[in-house]
RNA sequence: GGGGCCAUGGUCUAGCCUGGUAUGAUUCGAGGUUUGGGACUUCGCGACCGCAGUUCAAAUCUGCGUGGCCCCA
């Protein structure tokens, strides 16, 4: 066997490095596009981008979400109708001039203020709510920290839901469901984890009553934020005079909801957890190719035609069966092409030579545990796909046990230092999410080098003693982490 | 927000201090020998980030711009 590995860089000596080798000789991405914060997404991060937005409309339609395409821009005056709103996302707008008198657009930054001018004219009745629609978009949003592919750039990818119902209830109700379409999609499917995060009154949406974050976290122990959910109560329905007319006959103000999932910065978090040092580790759900076909070829007379002839017939079975293939007939050597599809991430690998063809017996090569294990040629979809659901439950496994391993309780400002200098999460003590604790939030980001990330979103954790930065009774319990 | 480092074929890199024909590997293309875990070989294509300045002469020195990476807040 070669003693050459894949990278220079190991991911678990230096993350920062790996990701940036992995994407470029991956060909996930290229940065040489030459605008800062841009990059270019290659057909093989492009087919991973499609298949997570495949699954995740699915899950937007199947919780009653209707699908929608809304402009790009959006016109000035919308976008300063709601103040916090403006003020918040202001700072990293992308402003287009227009020819003549026309007014200045927004390349969106998010996009409530398109969606909201448009249902106060669809939304007219009871009857309308809840009214629960999505979209698929780029995102522009002008960067002033330094730009990572994936992680943090200025133009991503998203869905964005916009719901408004009768009640606070219901709204709240949607907060909720949001949270469980991300562990379902984004856990359960991508193999993501994540804590939902009740974030701190200084740190909610601009324009949010209140904001739940997913935050994951990256091998180098800093914390990204995952798809958020904003309870954005009547906000925006007063700025947009979103109103209905309920069953006695009043008009009433909506009560509205938004939830964001950034399918680029999720493809980060799925790269950056599942690889390894030999390339990317992908789901099967949402592998570019599941299967690497390769065939061991000896030569023209040495019965080629039919090994060739047996692979295509094999591929072309798999994709009747939904299994996408990639059956390698490049004049690569065998070896070569092992290495090759391995650091793509392609979950199996088939070998076919005259050996299999005589024996009905397929070496399959399994990439997330490394082993070989001998596959019968009748029933092989099936197989496959049965092989393919344990792949995901175990890189799911293996993730959540990372996961599991990062959250440290610290019951002194040192534990908490040193939870952050082990790459941990630090869950302490402390006095409160409400804007009086702004302060001892700041002493964490100067001291700590660390933000705090909120309070569980999902349960109530119980406070005890007292916050450790002003000595007054702790009312809550929250996590901090190094951020990106 | 502040500071530092860097930019040479597709990729990685030598040369830069001390100005004068740009080094090597890999990739890519063509051929041959090969092919069950990164083969070998011959030939070929291909580069000094941009603009300005200094100079007889700039990859090399200076300034500005653009892009990338890292550290700190």
């Amino acid at each position: 066997m070669g003693k050459k590995t894949t990278f220079n860089i190991s991911k678990s000596e230096n993350f920062s490095e790996w990701y940036s080798e992995i994407l470029q000789k991956a060909e996930v991405t290229d940065i040489r596009y030459g605008v800062k914060g841009f990059v270019v997404i290659r057909p093989w991060g492009a087919r991973i981008i499609d298949k997570m937005y495949r699954l995740y409309e699915s899950a937007f339609q199947r919780t009653g979400h209707d699908p929608a395409i809304f402009p790009t821009v959006i016109p000035e005056e919308n976008f300063k109708k709601e103040s916090s709103h403006v003020k918040g996302f202001s700072p990293e707008v992308f402003w287009l001039e227009q020819k003549g008198d026309e007014d200045k657009v927004a390349l969106r930054p998010t996009s409530e203020t398109a969606f909201y001018q448009m249902y106060n004219l669809w939304i007219r009745s009871w009857r309308d709510l809840p009214y629960k629609m999505y979209q698929k978009a780029n995102i522009f949003r002008y960067e002033t920290k330094a730009t990572r592919p994936l992680i943090r750039s200025r133009e991503f990818l998203w869905l964005e839901s916009h719901n408004a119902f009768a009640t606070k209830k219901d709204a709240e109700a949607q907060v909720l469901e949001d949270i469980r379409m991300t562990e379902a999609v984004m856990h359960d499917i991508f193999g993501v984890p994540f804590l939902p995060m009740k974030r701190p009154q200084w740190d909610k949406f601009p324009g949010a009553e209140y904001t739940i974050g997913s935050d994951s976290i990256l091998p180098d122990g800093k914390i990204i934020q995952q798809p958020s959910t904003h309870l954005i109560s009547q906000h925006f329905s007063e700025a947009f005079d979103v109103k209905y007319v309920d069953k006695n006959e009043k008009e009433r103000l909506v009560w509205q909801t938004c939830y964001g999932p950034a399918v680029s910065r999720i493809l980060a978090s799925v790269i950056a957890i599942h690889g390894d040092d030999n390339g990317l580790v992908i789901p099967y759900a949402i592998a570019p190719s599941q299967v690497a076909i390769v065939p061991i070829l000896k030569g023209e007379d040495k019965g080629d035609k039919k090994v060739i002839e047996f692979a295509e017939k094999l591929a072309e079975d798999l994709f009747k069966e939904n299994i996408t293939t990639s059956l390698d007939l490049s004049d690569k050597r065998p070896g070569e092409k092992f290495f090759h599809w391995e650091m793509k991430g392609v979950p199996f690998r088939i070998e076919i030579g005259g050996r299999e063809i005589e024996s009905g017996e397929l070496p399959l090569f399994i990439r997330d545990t490394k082993e070989k294990i001998s596959v019968k040629v009748d029933g092989i979809a099936e197989t496959i796909k049965n092989l393919g659901a344990e792949y995901d439950v175990r890189l799911i496994a293996k993730a959540d046990e990372f996961f599991s391993d990062k959250i440290a309780d610290c019951k002194t400002k040192e534990e908490i230092k040193k939870a952050l200098d082990g790459k941990k999460i630090a869950r302490f003590s402390f006095c409160s999410a409400e804007e009086r604790g702004a302060d001892c939030a700041a002493f964490v980001e100067k001291e700590l080098q660390a933000r705090v990330m909120g309070t569980r979103g999902d349960k109530k954790e119980k406070a005890s003693g007292k916050c450790l930065f002003c000595g007054k009774k702790a009312g809550v319990v929250v996590y901090a982490g190094k951020s990106y």
